[in-house]
DNA sequence: GGTAGACCTGGACGC
DNA sequence: GCGTCCAGGTCTACC
């Protein structure tokens, strides 16, 4: 079954798409047949169905081959509006982005959104595993992470030994659950799976969603001002400054820049003829962006293409 | 509040 | 093929 989304103009579904490094992280897979986007995914009621989602006329087209009830279908519709963004407004950014050359058609590009996950959950897990690495460890660990534990597409009926047996399997997965992640212990998400010293973050982290410790899905939709929200990210084992500015870039908000080596690197040559910069520097640059400083970050044109 | 050192892995490099 | 070095953010202990 097949149904359509509507999506807030300017609205480009392969500006989305590239807007990071995201798609290239399981269970996202670029559906390079429609430029748009596939994704294994696990519905509340526990059926596992893939998702192929790509542009249309005014927004999104959305497919799965299952047949879905109408709350299935309704739940599908907003993780799909989440991760795309569909009724984000960044018109107030835009009036701002036409004064300046750097940001020239971010508007006329429908440049804005970050591709997001249906779960902050899956989120913080997935930004935590780009922390202290190289972009390839990352891929390899979220890989593995859904290989080890997700839900696959298609499950032969379970037989009691399987319920309790992790095993691994590069056949498409969803992305695991809190709780699929809480059964394991922190020696298997080390020696298999490879985390590395991140592996207690990830389990804590799980563990606390899963027992209903932290609500961390709230998060999304809270009002809380950024600098508190901010706060809430910090306090998670695993997300630092980086990470936080990186999760409340995905979040909608702004206010913070994600300063890591890259940044400091694109500072440094775009105002300081190659000079090594801190922090500081990266967050004077743009601090006059005020709420918006995070995306005229993002999508400034760098003159350093190195 | 600021800073040094440890954390873990993969890739680059030299032998 | 093996060993060494380095890059990549965050945490903890210490000052």
């Amino acid at each position: 079954m097949e149904w359509m989304l509507a999506a807030r103009p300017p609205f480009s579904l392969g500006a989305v798409v590239g807007s990071h490094g995201w798609v290239q992280l399981a269970p996202f897979v670029r559906d390079e047949a429609t430029g748009g986007l596939r994704r294994v995914e696990r519905l509340a009621s526990g059926q596992v169905v893939e998702l192929r989602i790509w542009e249309v006329p005014g927004g999104v087209q959305v497919e799965v081959v299952e047949t879905l009830t109408e709350a299935e279908q309704a739940e599908l519709s907003d993780k799909v509006s989440w991760m795309l963004g569909l009724v984000q407004d960044f018109s107030a950014f835009y009036a701002l982005a036409r004064q300046e050359p750097k940001l020239a058609g971010v508007m006329e590009n429908a440049q804005g959104r970050l591709l997001r996950s249906p779960t902050l959950f899956e989120d913080v897990v997935k930004t935590i595993l780009t922390t202290n690495t190289a972009w390839s460890g990352t891929k390899r660990m979220v890989g593995s992470l859904v290989a080890w534990f997700g839900s696959p597409l298609v499950a032969s009926a379970p037989t009691a030994q399987d319920e309790s047996a992790l095993r691994y399997s590069e056949a498409p997965q969803a992305f695991p659950t809190p709780e699929q992640v809480a059964a394991a212990d922190e020696a298997m998400l080390r020696g298999e799976v490879r985390l590395g010293y991140r592996a207690p973050y990830v389990l804590e982290l799980a563990r606390s969603v899963a027992s209903g410790a932290l609500d961390l899905e709230a998060l999304r939709h809270t009002d809380l001002p950024t600098a508190e929200l901010r706060k809430r990210l910090l306090a998670l084992k695993g997300v630092g400054a980086y990470a936080a500015a990186n999760l409340l870039m995905i979040l909608g908000r702004y206010d913070f820049l994600p300063v890591d080596s890259w940044a400091l690197k694109m500072v440094s040559h775009e105002w300081h003829s190659g000079e090594p910069v801190g922090a500081a520097e990266v967050e004077a640059a743009f601090d006059h962006w005020g709420e918006w400083k995070g995306l005229a970050y993002w999508f400034w044109d760098w003159s350093y293409k190195g």
